[in-house]
DNA sequence: AATCAAAACGGGTATATACTGATAATCGAG
DNA sequence: CTCGATTATCAGTATATACCCGTTTTGATT
């Protein structure tokens, strides 16, 4: 690894003696590890990019990427209390909570109360159904366009990659 | 794949015909796929359960996950104007402009007008650099965690496939 | 030198994410 | 049946992310 550029650190000043450094000198070199191999940096960063890429082809449906799961999941499974959603969608509740709102702005969705008074049942619309139905060809350009940049190969190892940090955390 | 336990699409109501029964069906069975393949999908929930992971992690010395790459990248590459930083980190100017905010407050960093007078650098205080010293042992106690869960393996193909991801939008 | 395209930035707006603590409803133990 | 632990949810707060637009400054072209 070649040295940086600028010195932000003072490598070499008078006043500072050899102890310091030499821990400024392990600092940066550990900085720098951290920078190239942290797994939280590498996904997050990756996450920006192809999030971008997802939303730019979903743009003339009106939805987001990160929309998509829920109406989905939906679909899927029918009609969910938040928190059961929540475990499905790997989210936190109430950040699941809050990314309801702009759908049921738009009533993509409808929550109507659960046989359990405390829960209530997150329900896809017709118009839900329409939107994600309409999304669905959008969605198939985007992953082929990651099909044809990463390859397949690629595409399978970030699908077991990412199934292995799940693991992780799921009582499974 | 099993059939869904619940029927949130009317499969076989009289007053469907079976045009718009068939339609269904292939809607269920394209929202099953994407729900199971979208690298989107995957990437982002891959970056909830490490971001919250990390967080944990690094909780004793006060920043997050998402603030660690500003601070060593400042701490690498010394003073950089918002844009080149933002270039640096894969991020959007903007986005990152806003998550300077809580660092100038805590005075991690601080922003100092730059020689063309459009730019302003973003400069890491002692105090940040004090703050990443603090922060690189914890962090290296999650990377470790994180390798003790998925493997070296995978981990490799983790970096592989999100490298992968990023050169798909690199001008290099 | 006047002009104009491009660059750098901030602010407005909207969404995503998560932690904490408060509230309400349920359910099992006694 | 009452009480306490549990569960489901929301609201407050803070941060992360990105798009668009307007402003300032630069720099190149005429």
């Amino acid at each position: 690894m070649p040295p940086a550029k600028h010195s932000p650190v003072p490598l070499a000043s008078e006043s500072s003696g050899p102890t310091k450094r030499i821990a400024d000198g392990l600092d940066l070199s550990k900085t720098a590890q951290m920078v190239e191999e942290c797994a939280c940096l590498q996904l997050r960063k990756a996450t920006r990019v192809i999030t971008q890429l997802y939303d730019s082809a979903l743009r003339p449906c009106g939805i987001l990427v990160t929309q998509l799961p829920i109406l989905a999941t939906l679909s899927l499974k029918g009609p969910s209390p938040i928190t059961l959603l929540a475990e499905e969608l790997v989210m936190d509740r109430s950040a699941l909570g809050r990314n309801l709102k702009p759908l049921l702005k738009r009533r993509l969705i409808k929550i109507v109360p659960g046989k359990d008074r405390r829960t209530r049942e997150v329900t896809l619309t017709e118009a839900g159904q329409a939107a994600l139905t309409r999304a669905l060809p959008l969605w198939q350009r985007a992953q082929d366009k990651v099909v044809e940049g990463i390859g397949d190969e690629q595409l399978g190892a970030l699908h077991r990659a990412t199934s292995a940090v799940l693991k992780m955390v799921s009582r499974t």
